[in-house]
RNA sequence: GGGCGCGUAGCUCAGUGGGAGAGCGCUCGCUUCACACGCGAGAGGUCGCUGGUUCGAAACCAGCCGUGCCCACCA
């Protein structure tokens, strides 16, 4: 510490993380210390990959919890000495980066369309040139220590080779086709969407109950639709099979009202007898039940709602209306016929695009998809292995359950942006051409060839993140040094959208999980205890936060939250954090200008010294033992509670005399115990941390690249702490004793020992001098005789004594009922009955002492 | 319909069988030479309800009530 450091420590009082976290990252990029060397083994190694946020996002709570528990044991590792690798990117986000650019091109009058495709993507490009990389920046503010420079994006050059790879790979062996199958189509961003993307709502809508006749006969079979409109596209009747009502009409037709075709009745068991009639209409177009009962019994599907979300032509008369206007007009037209029979208002929960927030329209279309079948057996046999190790415990069973019952993923798009599908037609000899790179000619006739409109789902190409950020399929330095990847931690909601997706992938293509630990963590709520949500205006920003509070507030703030379950965001444990920087600064401004010129190093003197040594070494085992099994929320309050009772406000306030007196050995201590804690805290507060040890004599480098503690176990020492402890408790019960006998503050009562003498500290840190003579004891606590002085009052005091003899009754009464209940004696294991009988027999001395 | 959580001090949450805890808030007292983002002392909980297991239950079991989330093709 040089003379300018020493000013500017001894001026300044409080910490402010504004003036320092800019600078300390701009230290910790210029040290290179976050891009490590592509050596060793992913064994020996640590390396994380971020889940990547979509290019087109803001850093919210949840990047910002993830983000500073990745840290911690990133850097934990990181100043182990392993080469520790974090690596970042950004997601592409098909929909979501389309739909901005879209809105963009809206604003100057124009659609996509207009500019065409080419020239739409140049565009999406440009964007993100622009605006791509604000949730980097913003990663940075936070404190992580990711590479940046290897930073990687799902589109970029050696990402785009990755995917097209694993296209080929997955069709060649069988797994991708393209087939005509019912999807999830979202007429907001006019794709196909998967399962995973849908969101049910409940909806309150009518249920119609329409009159259907049977051919020849004056019978009618009544079904009720919610969607009388997909009457227009009704291929068959279906009743239950045992449902004895209807078990002559199978095999006849009914005619189909407005429409006039003649449709089959059949039978099948999906039809619920006690619903309704027990009379189902089927719609294979437009219905995904109706869908799986038409091709079981071969049906015809007709579609009478197209992609736009409009009537097509093979609606008849109602060709062009919006499906919400063909339902006014169906039912208008049943109602006129006499069709309908009854509207009653039904709430029941309807599929909604997560993306664009519109009502799915289930279609039948053209789309790739990829069989999942042979790629779960595996992923599921490594979870059920504990290869792959899921915490907390319960969310291995879901994904278990989920992976049992996993469908053919539908991984076409029909959109602009992302990874076009790497497949190519030619239209003069109908060749369909699957390759890694464009094809020149038809390799059949030499034809022209025509490359599939469609991209790929964002998640195809999120499945590999962890090997293709690593230079996969190449045979790179980096694969081989971080792969497979050490562990990920994840919202729960992308389980099965990204994790399960990941371990599939890994197995299948590097051959080997992708991670060993999957740590689900908290969903942080608003304050209120709603989802936080940008469309719900509940978010709560972290940039702001850590304009406010600083870094290490907001970091130290979500994970004291982040306790397993879901909890609300809780400004109190931020401010929290806040005072914990401030104390740390202002604590070691106390050590720091104050100890003798001294190598750091335990040189304990006395009881208190064994005292806080011990306790610190504990501390670091149970802190880092926490850190290491993702108990976050635990490891940071427990460093919190140390440093700040502990340190603070026992053993600083005990060594003050000695500090001031510039005494070489508790100054030596006090570096050392300093220098621990800022490495025991860098990993989840790095900025004040970094920013302290600055000024540290032991200071050679960056504290980011330090040794992080490990616990030194000789100095654990059970006897000082118990020494220390019963002082403390002393020390507390004489200041009460103090507080409501109504001594001022400043006084120093006069008292003697009675009995083992305490810890020096108790006199000075309790205001009593014990050597007092010629006065009465009015008081006794524990060992402490008080004598009466001019300082004390007769009255209080007498109070405060029949305060005391209260609660040693109360204290003696349940001990004597414990003990003398003779089941308890008899059963319960003699330690505990031994303690009961010590502390009866302490209360009751205490009491006979005041009596 | 199935599954998983949660209900502990005014608020947000710890606490998995032996005397109810933390942070914030509140009350009282401290301009004590690191820190008022501070120091000291307090007040404040029939641990959702009802049964059960146990010498002993906030904790274990059952049921109920309340609440949140995930999954699911009953029109």
């Amino acid at each position: 510490m040089d003379e300018a450091q020493r000013k500017k420590l001894e001026a300044t009082t409080r910490y402010d993380p504004s003036e320092v976290e800019g600078r300390i990252f701009s230290e910790w990029m210029e040290g290179g210390y976050f891009h490590p060397e592509a050596e060793g083994t992913a064994e020996e190694n640590f390396s994380v990959a971020i889940p990547p946020p979509n290019v087109t996002g803001a850093l919210h709570m949840g990047h910002a919890l993830n983000g500073s528990m990745q840290d911690a044991l990133v850097r934990m590792n990181r100043m182990r000495g392993r080469n520790s690798l974090w690596i970042l990117g950004t997601d592409h986000a098909g929909i979501a980066t389309q739909s901005v650019v879209e809105k963009e091109l809206r604003k100057e009058g124009k659609s996509r369309h207009d500019l065409g495709r080419e020239a739409f993507v140049e565009r999406v490009w440009e964007w993100r040139a622009e605006y791509g990389s604000r949730i980097v920046e913003q990663y940075k503010r936070l404190g992580a220590s990711c590479d940046y420079e290897r930073e990687r994006f799902t589109l970029d050059e050696g990402y785009v080779k990755a995917v097209h790879r694993v296209f080929k790979k997955l069709f060649d062996k069988g797994y991708i086709y393209r087939d005509n199958y019912m999807v999830n189509w979202d007429p907001g961003s006019h794709s196909a969407i998967s399962d995973l993307e849908v969101e049910n709502r409940e909806v309150e809508d009518a249920l119609y109950s329409i009159d259907y006749p049977v051919e020849d006969s004056d019978q009618v079979l009544t079904v009720a639709t919610v969607r009388p409109e997909t009457m227009l596209a009704d291929t068959a009747v279906a009743v239950n099979p045992d449902d004895e009502r209807y078990a002559e009409l199978v095999g006849k037709h009914c005619v189909l009202p407005l429409v006039g075709r003649r449709v089959p009745i059949i039978a099948d068991d999906h039809v619920d007898v006690e619903f309704g009639t027990g009379a189902l209409k089927i719609t294979p177009g437009h219905d995904p039940n109706d869908f799986e009962i038409g091709r079981k019994h071969g049906l015809q599907e007709i579609g009478v709602i197209g992609p736009d979300g409009r009537m097509t032509s093979d609606a008849g008369e109602f060709a062009g209306l919006t499906a919400a206007e063909a339902q006014k007009a169906v039912v208008e037209a049943l109602r006129a016929e006499g069709r309908l029979r009854a509207e009653e208002p039904y709430v029941h929960s309807v599929p909604f695009s997560h993306r664009s927030g519109e009502r799915i329209e289930p279609l039948i279309s053209l789309q790739w998809f990829c069989r999942m079948d042979e790629l779960a057996r595996p992923a599921i046999e490594v979870v059920e292995r504990d290869e792959v190790n899921i915490t907390p415990p319960q969310w291995k069973r879901v994904y278990l359950d989920w992976m049992e019952e996993i469908r053919p993923w539908c991984i076409s798009r029909q959109l602009w942006w992302g990874h076009r599908i790497p497949v190519w037609y030619c239209d003069a000899c109908q060749e369909t051409i699957v390759a890694e790179a464009a094809p020149e000619r038809c390799g059949t006739c030499g034809g022209e060839l025509r490359q599939e409109e469609d991209v790929l789902d964002t998640w195809f190409s999120s499945a590999i993140w962890p090997f293709a950020t690593l230079g996969w399929p190449d045979d790179t330095p980096e694969l081989r040094a971080f792969y497979p990847t050490s562990f990920l931690t994840t919202a729960r909601e992308i389980l099965f959208l990204w994790v399960a997706r990941m371990i599939m992938t890994g197995l299948e293509f590097p051959g080997a999980v992708p991670f060993r630990d999957v740590y689900v963590h908290s969903v942080i709520q608003a304050r209120d205890g709603r989802r936080m949500s940008k469309s719900l205006g509940t978010g709560i920003d972290p940039l702001e936060e850590i304009d406010v509070h600083g870094a290490d507030a907001l970091r130290f703030g979500l994970l004291a939250m982040s306790s397993t379950q879901d909890v609300r965001f809780s400004d109190a444990k931020v401010e929290q954090g806040r005072d914990l920087a401030n104390k740390l600064w202002n604590a070691s401004r106390l050590i720091l200008l104050n100890a003798a010129a001294v190598e750091p190093a335990p040189r304990p003197t006395c009881v208190e010294d064994r005292w806080i040594l011990s306790r610190l070494e504990r501390t670091i085992a149970s802190v880092t033992e926490k850190l290491e099994t993702y108990d976050f929320a635990h490891a940071v309050q427990e460093a919190y509670s140390f440093f700040w009772r502990d340190l603070c406000d026992w053993y600083l306030e005990i060594v003050k005399p000695r500090l001031y007196d510039g005494e070489e050995e508790v100054s030596a201590t006090l570096l050392y115990a300093l220098e621990r804690v800022l490495g025991l805290l860098h990993p989840t507060m790095p900025f004040v941390s970094e920013e302290i040890w600055s000024y540290h004599p032991a200071q050679r480098g960056h504290l980011a690249v330090h040794a992080f503690p490990a616990a030194d176990e000789s100095l654990f020492d059970d006897a000082a702490e118990a020494d220390v402890e019963g002082g403390i408790g002393l020390t507390q019960r004489l200041r009460a004793w103090r507080d409501l006998a109504g001594v001022p503050a400043g006084a120093t009562l006069p008292a003697v020992i009675d009995g083992v003498e305490p810890p020096g500290f108790v006199s000075r840190l309790s205001r009593f001098e014990f050597d007092g003579v010629g006065a009465e004891p009015v008081a006794s606590i524990g060992p402490v005789r008080v004598l009466d002085s001019d300082q004390l009052d007769g009255a209080a005091v007498a109070e405060r004594l029949e305060k005391r003899r209260e609660e040693l009754r109360a204290e003696v009464e349940r001990g004597e009922r414990k003990l003398g209940n003779e089941g308890f004696v008899a059963k319960a294991p003699v330690e505990v009955v031994e303690e009961e009988r010590g502390k009866l027999e302490r209360y009751r001395n205490e009491l006979a002492e005041l009596s």
